[in-house]
DNA sequence: CGGTCCTTTGACACGCCTCAATTCATGTGG
DNA sequence: CCACATGAATTGAGGCGTGTCAAAGGACCG
């Protein structure tokens, strides 16, 4: 999941694209593995053999430098895939941010062949080519947004992909840690929280627990994604 | 071109060998044309008929929001590509910083017919695989480094790309104005020009132009791509 | 020589970070 | 069922890095 603003033209179907492609039984017969919250699935440096589904729960990508300062990369919801590499080695971390179950399939980019298994090949070229965009979205985010919009523009990406309707108000589940968010986002924990109260005490958002978010003025979040004022 | 850090796993190659794959024959004869400096290539939101491969000069592709604040997602140097979609519409703009000169491909990943030209697919998945990863960190160096990390790093992957040694020490040009440098990495010309400066005055580069430079202190330069101090 | 555009430099303000303490949520053992 | 421990989130005070605004310098060109 990245943080994208809303004037980019999404083809909306393709991660349900990928995952209806994905199960078919065009492939070999992917193993589906269960993982508990915070563990590690693949390191930067690992072996790239297998490209990973998720289908239920969320992981995080990252890569941190040697002073241990990190950046998340995305994370990764039901229908995404992690894990493809150009050159058979991960060049990122993944670990779980909760409970997650995932299908494991045998082939990546650089070890499937292009004769034999097209079909394969164009559906991560078309992964990869979309979640470009998205990264490149979220290259304006990290590059020139103010820590409201930045935080503003995550909110609105959980509320359109994951918030359900309650009482005529949206809510949704943060399974991220406030450290996740602030990685993610290029920002502190510190700022984050501080950014969050910010929204509760304007009436933006109520927050029942840290990990749950109703949005009350949705309207108002979306446009504070896009400018500070 | 993204800045990267130096502990990544790269194949070098990859740019080679895309240039020497789609100057080849495989494909329908791709017409070449020539630009000058500051001119338009395409536009984010236009029709994404063809792919780009540029093979004299520099573009730049950026994104902008709606109240002027643009983000340089990569400068294309030869043997890059530019222009790769999923879904038929470019996601970016793309302008010359240069004088440039470069072969337009028929063909996009949203059009082109994975049974037919597998190799064609299987080179532009092996592209955008390879360019994730430089996004990648390139979003380490956006989120979570200093203005002068910003700066060495960015210098380091020009010394590294087009430097040539005379005298004994290694020079380069700058072909992109401070405000392209500043959006790229997320900063401001003012801050761009300080850090410059000070590189400067401390010794690790000379300035003979605004547009050479010549680095004195290549492995400070490294270390301070880095770490702060 | 004058105009234009880019770059550099300076003074100042402010947003975010740092460090530290407090509050809160959750789970455990008595 | 309630003290206590643990780890996360929040809140506060203060400093620093980078942005903002403005002016000066320099390169290039007609």
């Amino acid at each position: 999941m990245y943080v994208t603003s809303p004037n980019h033209y999404v083809d909306s179907d393709i991660s349900r694209v990928s995952r209806d492609f994905l199960a078919s039984e065009v492939f070999e017969r992917a193993a589906i593995r269960s993982l508990p919250e915070e563990s590690l699935l693949f390191c930067e440096g690992d072996e790239a053999v297998q490209v990973y589904e998720i289908l239920e729960g969320v992981v995080r990508t990252s890569k941190v430098l040697c002073d241990g300062r990190r950046q998340i990369i995305s994370f990764g919801y039901p229908g995404d895939l992690v894990g493809i590499s150009h050159d058979c080695r991960y060049h990122y971390d993944c670990e779980t941010v909760s409970e997650v179950k995932l299908r494991a399939h045998r082939k990546n980019a650089c070890s499937a062949n292009s004769q034999t298994e097209p079909e394969f090949c164009k559906l991560l070229l078309k992964h990869t080519a979309f979640e470009m965009n998205s990264m490149q979205e979220h290259f304006l985010m990290l590059g020139r947004k103010s820590a409201l919009e930045k935080i503003c523009s995550f909110l609105v990406v959980l509320l359109d992909k994951v918030a359900v309707e309650e009482n005529g108000l949206m809510r949704f589940q943060v399974p991220m840690y406030r450290s996740d968010i602030a990685d993610f986002l290029g920002l502190t924990i510190e700022t984050v929280s501080r950014t969050i109260t910010k929204l509760r005490k304007d009436g933006v958002i109520d927050l029942p627990k840290p990990n749950e978010i109703i949005v009350c003025q949705p309207a108002k979040l979306r446009a504070l994604a896009e400018r500070s004022e």
